[in-house]
DNA sequence: AGAAGGACCAGTGGTCCGTA
DNA sequence: AGAAGGACCAGTGGTCCGTA
């Protein structure tokens, strides 16, 4: 096969076992399409690969180059599929693969990430699962694109993001991070959250949902109830303040839910909530961070 | 004249003299749609006002109500013209005002505000023209209203801003600030933070300006220098950490020509800009707010 | 069924340009 | 001409729902 595997950003890659490659890793689709994915802390080997005729008869991607990275050539990157072989470059010009390249834009689909299962810190995912761990790493990673979006924008005088936006989203695809995107990192901010802000109780959450063999939807319900007795504690149940006052968790935005339930204890655990909202701002206790 | 004047609110009246009344009084177009007003620090005299005739041909605003603010009529509000008698509220029901009323709303156009004109510090405009105090005093105005979104925001459990949003715009119209808009306050928020940052330097500009019989826009124009001078002073030459350190600036979106002027004198008085930034976080001076 | 994510949508920041 | 502001528009936050 003319295809290469690499992984392009070795400290990122997935924390599932299987077999000698992992999955996350993106397949290069040929040469030049990794420009200045130096900027993700990893050495760049393929930016002096062949040019490929295939992309040539892709259009160049409409999206104007994007903080720094030049457009990649946005044709479906063909991120390896587990157990399946991968497909050579050339073989969708001369015949048709039974389950990729169905959507007529003449790449191969891109493969979905394994699902999350509810892990114990330190375990590792089995088969084709993801484990927390991971899920958490993501924020992480996240977290570094936000930084290079701002450097790069204080470099420039534009506009310096202090949040997770679609600028950084976008930033984190072209930089060939295409397992991150909006609604993943939005469904699951809140079991980060607990995890930033209370990793002991994260911890046990954890391992009693792997015991009673929770799935990961379950979990994810689980994690509200203690981040609202945190903000209880806290005694503002101002959801908000404690988010931003954790420097990994003042990057990203506080999901609605979250905000709606802290809302609710607060007005049945003291239903005088005007005079506790203006009394708030004396009288929390301080975040110790 | 079955329209009466009133004040809704007192302290917030334009500075221009002009005969016993100001133009920036809104006249009440009839009863009803005033509620709420007294969330202004004002008491509503006009909330048993007659319901009016004309308010039933308009349809009702299909804006739905926006933080506990019922929806006004809507009407286009028939602020008094300067020098132009008012018109009776029946008026436009059985002849044709000539230069109102020519849209097919049914409603009388709305007057635009007056010209700003540079003005001395304390100093009142004359004719049909408002001074740069009054101008600085709906930032102020625009302030209290971002208060009370985020007051009421706080109390509902929804998300607050911390900046001059359009949901605050939109929330100053609802309560009879028709005056106040999104373009005219971004037109002049440099000039607002000039005054902020270094009230001396923006008394003085104003003061040189008028005595050169400047127009507004020259003085506009004026305001950036003086506040690139301050962001050189600092050492950081970042206009956002300056806006943010001031309390009452801090809730201002930085204008993008200001903060593009502070970059472009930061890259020629500093042309290896890279170090210069990543250094800015441990060194700047501090800020006196 | 449980879950990942493309893609949509209401409302945003930003300011142009038809208006007076 | 100088200036006020309605209204537009590209890109946002938020998340639904067709997909696998």
């Amino acid at each position: 096969s003319r295809r290469h595997r690499h992984n392009h950003q070795p400290q990122l890659m997935r924390l599932s076992e299987e077999g000698g490659m992992h999955e996350k890793e993106v397949v290069g689709s040929g040469g030049g399409n990794w420009e200045l994915m130096g900027a993700i802390t990893t050495t760049n080997q393929d930016q002096q690969r062949k040019k490929h005729r295939k992309q040539q008869l892709q259009a160049r991607n409409s999206v104007q180059n994007m903080m720094a990275i030049p457009s990649s050539q946005h044709r479906k990157l063909g991120q390896v599929r587990n157990n399946h072989n991968n497909m050579d470059d050339d073989m969708d010009e001369e015949e048709v693969d039974d389950d990729e390249d169905a959507g007529g834009g003449g790449g191969s689909e891109r493969q979905r990430e394994h699902p999350f299962i509810v892990t114990e810190p330190g375990e590792v995912a089995r088969g084709k699962k993801n484990g927390l761990d991971y899920l958490f790493h993501l924020y992480e990673q996240c977290r570094e694109f936000l930084v290079q979006v701002q450097n790069i924008a204080k470099e420039r005088g534009e506009k310096c993001p202090t949040k997770v936006t679609n600028q950084v989203f976008r930033f984190a695809k072209k930089a060939g991070a295409t397992y991150i995107n909006k609604p993943k990192m939005r469904h699951y901010v809140h079991c980060y959250a607990l995890h930033c802000l209370d990793e002991e109780t994260s911890n046990a959450l954890r391992r009693a949902y792997k015991e009673r063999g929770e799935n990961v939807g379950a979990w994810r319900q689980a994690c509200y109830k203690p981040l609202v007795a945190i903000a209880s504690r806290q005694g503002s149940w101002d959801i908000d303040a404690i988010f931003n006052s954790h420097p990994r968790l003042s990057i990203w935005y506080v999901p609605t839910k979250l905000r709606q339930l802290c809302h609710a204890e607060r007005s049945s655990s003291n239903p005088n909530s005007a005079t506790s909202i203006s009394a708030a701002g004396g009288g929390p206790h301080h975040l110790p961070f």
